[in-house]
DNA sequence: GTAGGGTTAG
């Protein structure tokens, strides 16, 4: 059999031929020595008339007797007719003999279209195949020869790939419509794109997709429609979605690959639900998927920490029997252990592990998955479990513990406040020949800052640069923002020289630590030189730091340097929002210039803000202490009325302060009243201010009335109510009222205890 | 040739 395999694969380009049933078939013409295998009884018709064929000049064919005998035996299957045909061997035979067998009208309609799907075969490999295969086609047509299924997916592909498109077009059109099947329908689909026709290969697909359809798209078409949506971008995203939806009703899915592709697409742009939509909707039809799909919507809901989303989405892929891989394990874990869901973990770790998978195999887990496991019990404070998670992770097959499985130990013990136990856990890990890097050394930083101060931290990276060991920006932002949050910039401004001297390069978030400790601090001179520096680097501002750094010069009275932020967030297409146009109205009332504050407001209301109680408060304060009181009510009957923004108990205080001091006490009490009315509760102030203007003998009786209210609705009395009340009340009958109200009796009517109204 | 994922420090 070895003999013949080899001799018939040199002999044949066919592949079908080389199959063992066809070389019995026709054993005694593949074989060189006749004998050897004898040809069955069965074949016999078949071999004879093949070697009949060939030892009879083509001419002599029509008279000769042992054909035509041969012919009208029942034995010879219209399929062997198109085998036969390709044992010919060439084109110019094959042809002849589909016009023999035509005008002798010997042969069924299926023999012949088997016949001439065998001429058309060899007509692609001939060198002038584009005229030949052109002809024949005339022929099929002029002779009325049904092309077969094979024949016409060979004509449709051969003419495109001549450049013919059109020809193809009408082989198809040409078709009965019993004719144009689900494989033809694809060649086609897959032509028209290819020739860039993708409107008609969209209608093709249609008759497929649409309800009742009898020739339904199968995986093959949707490799070649997917593959195309793809590549083209041809459509819309919904427009895909609505083609995936169509493709499910058959139970078709995109490829897997091509699947995860879109879903993590669609999830990447926000589109979730409709990722989401087109997993379930391929599930109810049933059509075939695998884990990554699933994987990538795990991802994103992991990321947005949607766990029940992603226990549901879990539960469908158990009942639709589509296996979780490894993959999978480690978006769950991860995801659970970074919602501190440590036991959820290790339960879903415990259930998945040993599971078959997919392709045979077994979810096995490995040293990412312990080190997140591990992570997660260090960051919850259960060491002991970590500590007993190591070890079992020694004993497993590949899931030798790494540098991350210390450091995550390490990070454990610094969040408790272990410094020591974390430095012995570093001593372990050398002797594991494991070596800690620059994580090691930024988590026990980080730990030191926290629990021992930053002189501790910066003796102990002091200790390891001396070793050789390097810090990078992390380490430095730790540094720098320890020094800052205790307020010193001079250790905070050096190390950041130091760290641009040892050439570590700063990162956004460092510059982020330094301009906020900056400004905090109030240094604008230094705030200047590290957003130069930042800019060199080819960083930029977001608006937080904006914000800060205006407000620092703002509070500097830096107008230079707040026009200069301007002009940058302009350029960097940045709108400021309420809290940059708080800090600007603010500085514009400090210097007393309401043009300029005008001027803001109606940026603002420009730029679709709306100025908040803040904004008003700034704006009303300016105008009191300007001696403005007339500006000041108008801009506070704006408020309500114009920007419907609710006054304040800050607001209130500023009017009524100023009123008092101007000695307007008739305007400050009926302010009072109107925080009644809009339920708007005074505080200690609201009262200290009205008893600062209450100094007339024949106002005790409002300034009694007045405290009574404060024991009523629990309004606690300061200092400062003490001291102003004491030099209001002097006679001896005051000083017992005073002593009344300080113990929480009513004072217009001695001996009964108030009452706190929580309504005020 | 093509997809999906998980670990540590600011």
């Amino acid at each position: 059999m070895n003999t013949l395999l080899s001799l018939s694969r040199r002999r044949n380009s066919f592949n079908l031929l080389n199959h063992p049933l066809l070389l019995r078939k026709f054993s005694a013409d593949a074989d060189p020595s006749p004998g050897i295998i004898k040809p069955d009884s069965h074949a016999s018709a078949e071999v004879r008339l093949l070697e009949n064929l060939r030892k009879t000049p083509q001419h002599d064919w029509p008279s000769n007797e042992t054909l035509s005998s041969l012919l009208a035996s029942p034995s010879v299957s219209p399929q062997s007719f198109s085998q036969i045909t390709r044992r010919l061997g060439s084109y110019s035979l094959a042809l002849s003999f589909f016009n023999y067998l035509e005008t002798t009208k010997s042969q069924s309609q299926e023999s012949l279209s088997l016949v001439f799907q065998s001429v058309i075969e060899f007509a692609g490999s001939e060198p002038d195949s584009k005229e030949k295969l052109l002809r024949l086609y005339e022929i099929a047509k002029e002779k009325n020869i049904p092309l077969t299924v094979v024949a016409t997916k060979l004509l449709i592909r051969w003419f495109s790939r001549m450049g013919m498109v059109d020809h193809s077009v009408l082989v198809y059109e040409g078709l009965d419509s019993s004719m144009r099947n689900t494989q033809v329908r694809n060649v086609v689909i897959d032509v028209l794109f290819r020739n860039k026709r993708v409107g008609d290969a969209f209608k093709v697909l249609d008759e497929m997709l649409c309800e009742g359809s009898v020739f339904r798209p199968n995986r093959i078409t949707g490799e070649i429609v997917f593959h195309e949506v793809w590549r083209g971008r041809i459509l819309k995203e919904e427009e895909i979605v609505e083609l995936i939806s169509r493709f499910s009703v058959h139970g078709v899915a995109p490829n897997c690959v091509w699947l995860t592709r879109f879903i993590t697409h669609l999830c990447r742009n926000a589109r979730v639900d409709v990722a989401w939509e087109i997993l379930s909707d391929l599930m109810k039809n049933k059509a075939p998927l695998q884990a990554p799909s699933f994987n990538a919507l795990l991802t994103v809901l992991g990321r947005n920490m949607e766990i029940s989303r992603m226990n549901e989405l879990v539960v469908k892929m158990d009942e639709m029997k589509i296996r979780p891989d490894v993959v999978t394990l480690g978006i769950l874990i991860n995801t659970l252990c970074k919602s501190r869901r440590v036991d959820e973990a290790l339960g879903v770790f415990q259930e998945m592990c040993g599971k078959r998978t997919d392709d045979g195999g077994v979810v096995k887990a490995d040293s990412i998955h312990f080190n997140t496991l591990i992570d997660g019990l260090c960051k919850v404070g259960r060491m002991k479990e970590a500590e007993e998670m190591l070890l079992k992770m020694k004993t497993e097959d590949g899931c030798a513990p790494t540098t991350v499985t210390y450091n995550c130990l390490i990070g454990g013990y610094c969040i408790a406040g272990q410094l020591e136990t974390a430095k012995e856990v570093v001593s372990r890990m050398k002797e594991d020949g494991i070596k800690p890097n620059v994580v090691t050394l930024n988590t026990l930083i980080g730990g030191m800052c926290r629990h021992h101060g930053v002189n501790m931290a910066i003796g102990f990276f002091t200790d390891m640069q001396r070793e050789g060991l390097k810090g990078n920006v992390v380490t430095y932002t730790t540094l720098i923002t320890a020094y800052c949050s205790v307020g010193n910039i001079e250790n905070a401004m050096g190390l950041f020289d130091q760290m641009l001297e040892a050439g570590c390069s700063p990162d956004a978030k460092l510059y982020y630590a330094l301009i906020s400790g900056l400004c905090q601090a109030r240094r604008d001179q230094d705030a200047v030189r590290v957003v130069e520096k930042l800019k060199q680097s080819g960083f930029s501002l977001d608006l937080l730091a904006y914000n800060m750094l205006i407000g620092l010069f703002c509070d500097k009275n830096n107008g230079e340097k707040v026009y200069e932020m301007l002009t940058d967030m302009e350029e960097a297409k940045m709108k400021p929002d309420s809290i940059t146009y708080n800090t600007l109205v603010s500085f514009f009332c400090k210097l007393k210039d309401f043009e300029s504050v005008q001027k803001m407001m109606e940026n603002m209301r420009e730029d679709g803000l709306h100025p908040t109680v803040v904004t008003y408060g700034v704006i009303i304060e300016a105008y009191c202490s300007a001696g403005d009181l007339n500006e000041a009510l108008k801009l506070f009957n704006d408020m309500g009325s114009r920007s419907k923004v609710s006054p304040n108990t800050v607001i209130y205080n500023i009017l009524i302060n100023a009123f008092c001091k101007v000695g307007n006490l008739g305007q400050a009490m009926s302010l009072k009243e109107g925080m009644k009315e809009k339920m708007v509760r005074p505080n200690v102030e609201t009262y200290n201010a009205l008893f600062k203007c209450l100094n007339e003998v024949q106002q005790k009786e409002t300034v009694f009335k007045l405290m009574d209210e404060m024991n009523q609705s629990s309004c606690e009395a300061n200092q400062t109510t003490v001291e102003i009340l004491m030099e209001r009340l002097t006679s001896s009958d005051d000083l017992i009222k005073l002593k009344q109200f300080m113990q929480g009796y009513s004072v217009a009517y001695p001996g009964e205890k108030s009452f706190a109204f929580p309504c005020l």
